[in-house]
DNA sequence: GTAATCTCTCTAGTGACTAGAGCTTCAAGA
DNA sequence: TCTTGAAGCTCTAGTCACTAGAGAGATTAC
């Protein structure tokens, strides 16, 4: 009925430092200890890291996934911040696979532009780095607050 | 023909203290100082920063570009190693772009499924995060080392 | 009882910056 | 020449989500 930290990481796949990082972090409350200062977890706790972990598999930072935490333990509130976070977070994505597209065909153009069996003098790679008006598309940084998809 | 830290900072949109941390991490060598010890660069040092930024923008690591710059400096050497680079950054991409459409997938469907009126109980976004059973693609993290794409 | 494995707390490190404190230098106008 | 305000200097610490390690104590299987 009681899990040890490690249990509860085995059954998770969530390291025992990422465990204890949580709870510090508030994610997780302060479980029951041992007579020896051990943590004891039962199954609420498991659900609640298993929530987590899924949400952090969708790339949610912690802070949203405090937020989604929140809102679940008052079921009786509505659940628009909810559907908002999720869609901030889709829009997150979109926005980063338009990015990486981008991305990806200058790197390709760039990389198969060089066999690589030359001297770096001729080596296409790195004059279109030195160059960005070698490059066909505009592919500029990410300036918004990262929302981090690892 | 000198610029100020901040001139140069104006000519390539990298920030005075990103040019400051770069010159730490070894990317940028130590410029000269005017007799009141502040920087000042020449074309050499905006061309190498052009270079960094534009690496930055497409991805590439620190330390990729460390090494970049280290084949740059010597341009009898081969170049396979830039080649290596590049298509190493390109797979990196690739694989994020394809984790992050099974992410939006998901995504899109978890926050579709919820119109946002409803209560917390209700929620399909929260529901969808508790099981992950309701998930239809497999949409799991990302354990390689993470080349940095903001 | 003992040995092996867990678990505890605490600190520090990762990457690529960013922010701020407290000071000095520079450039332009009076 | 003097003044003033912007820009520069170094240094430390903070960001995010962990991860690694030290050195100690707890638990469990035999």
């Amino acid at each position: 009925m009681f899990f040890s930290i490690g249990d509860l990481a085995a059954r998770t796949g969530v390291k025992v430092p990422t465990i204890r990082y949580y709870e510090s972090r508030g994610l997780l409350s302060a479980p029951l200890r041992s007579s020896g200062n051990q943590r004891r977890y039962g199954h609420a706790e498991l659900e609640r890291l298993g929530f987590i972990r899924h949400a952090r598999d969708l790339g949610f930072s912690l802070e949203a996934i405090s937020a989604l935490i929140e809102l679940q333990d008052h079921p009786d509130r509505a659940c628009t911040s909810a559907t908002r976070i999720a869609q901030g977070q889709l829009d997150a994505v979109r926005e980063k696979i338009r990015r990486l597209r981008a991305l990806e065909s200058e790197l390709a153009r760039i990389a198969e532009g060089c066999t690589g069996d030359g001297a770096a003098r001729d080596c296409y790679v790195l004059a279109s780095l030195a160059d960005h008006d070698l490059c066909v598309q505009d592919h500029a940084r990410d300036t918004s607050p990262s929302t981090q998809l690892t």
